[in-house]
DNA sequence: CACACAATCTGAACGGTATTAAGATTGGGT
DNA sequence: ACCCAATCTTAATACCGTTCAGATTGTGTG
């Protein structure tokens, strides 16, 4: 501690980086602020320069988890993107990897995901959404099932992603992994394709959920 | 504290109730031992003759309010089920109404479900599946289509109440929570019924997504 | 270059936390 | 009546988040 320089230079990053280094070591919980602190080099009180509080770091981890994840689907559906749902199938596969790659952190984010963050990242809704527009357009998705699909889709993959990564279910090769997300996103896309104009089962003609299903894209909880 | 009996009766329940009711109250960790213990009445380590550890609380707790869903489902389905998908869809609608009526309840449910609970427990799953093999006998859906399905369809609500209880897609309206309930399940179903003997692209040309969705060949699985 | 100022980091402290150990109290069985 | 095991209490330990006064350093201004 004699040689370090009095100032780290890029302390947040750093606090940041160790922690979800820790947490990715020991579980969601297995980090304190004062480790971290300890691990980074630096005295606890250090971080409350970069952060308001635990919290604050909690959830400035979670909007860099979130950046990374966005960044990588859209990396992922581009390159992809082809006839029919390819690209969606790219999305709830490169989504539900990134859970199992790093649970830990993964669950991190699944519990504290950011509310206020940047309005204009990339959140995997947009890309989701986006890429649901697509099939709108080139006439694999009738229009009339588009309004409020994004939030199925979204649903079934991240529900996916959910149950794996707290060991709900299990899958044991990455390729059963893989297959399942495929299936979840095609099954979940054939449904909405089906269903929408007069389906079977569907009673009567409830009103359209463009109204009641709400998507707030940059909103977040109370 | 002097005219309670030194022994309490049934602390343990006692110390479930008052955390739980405390995580109703302020959120997920917005208690602490220590304060249920005070609230109950008894000193905080008199709790560690009921749990091992603050965490065997959680588990506890967790393991409880899945007994309480389970019953709360298995009657949902038994009144609402009918011909075809009704008594899946009561399944969705219950499993998200009870997310949504408790969320922080709930969210603590999402974040510390037992792993090795009860087997024999009426867990959301086992009801599903049950569920789904009646439809299988009635012929509403073929029996190709069944293996792995209660996972898609799971994951599906899950997926949707844990977007709902996180604050990530919001409904205004109870109405509005069970329409998307029920679309979510009834296009999963139909999505499987109709995909799986010979889909689009699905069986046969099983295109390695290794290559596709990432440049690397890696991955892996829990 | 000197000086002031803001940003950054340290050290010590406070109250709260989980957890443990040793001892007091009580109910049930012999 | 008595012993034992279960239950609860008191006290103590170690760690945690957070705050505050003060030390150290970079930066811009004359």
């Amino acid at each position: 501690m004699a040689d370090r320089p009095y100032h780290h230079g890029d302390l947040r990053t750093a606090l940041l980086d160790t922690a979800e280094a820790l947490i990715r070591e020991r579980g969601v919980d297995g980090w304190s602020l004062r480790e971290v602190s300890v691990r980074v080099g630096v005295s606890p009180s250090a971080a409350y320069h970069h952060f308001a509080s635990r919290d604050a770091l909690v959830q400035a981890l979670s909007q860099r988890v979130l950046a990374r994840l966005g960044e990588r689907l859209t990396d992922a559906v581009e390159r992809a993107r082809g006839d029919g749902a390819d690209g969606l199938v790219a999305f709830g596969c490169g989504y539900v990897r990134w859970a199992l790659e790093d649970p830990a952190v993964a669950r991190h984010w699944l519990a504290f995901n950011a509310g206020g963050g940047d309005p204009t990242a990339l959140h995997p809704h947009h890309i989701l959404a986006a890429e649901l527009d697509r099939l709108v357009e080139s006439g694999d998705l009738p229009a009339a099932a588009r309004p409020g699909a994004d939030f199925v889709v979204w649903a079934a993959v991240h529900g996916l992603a959910a149950l794996l990564v707290h060991g709900l279910m299990r899958l044991e090769t990455p390729q059963a992994v893989d297959d399942q997300a495929e299936r979840v996103v095609r099954s979940t896309l054939i449904g909405l394709a089906r269903q929408t104009p007069p389906p079977l089962g569907w009673p009567t003609p409830r009103s359209d959920y463009t109204e009641r299903v709400t998507g707030a894209p940059d909103g977040q909880a109370g």
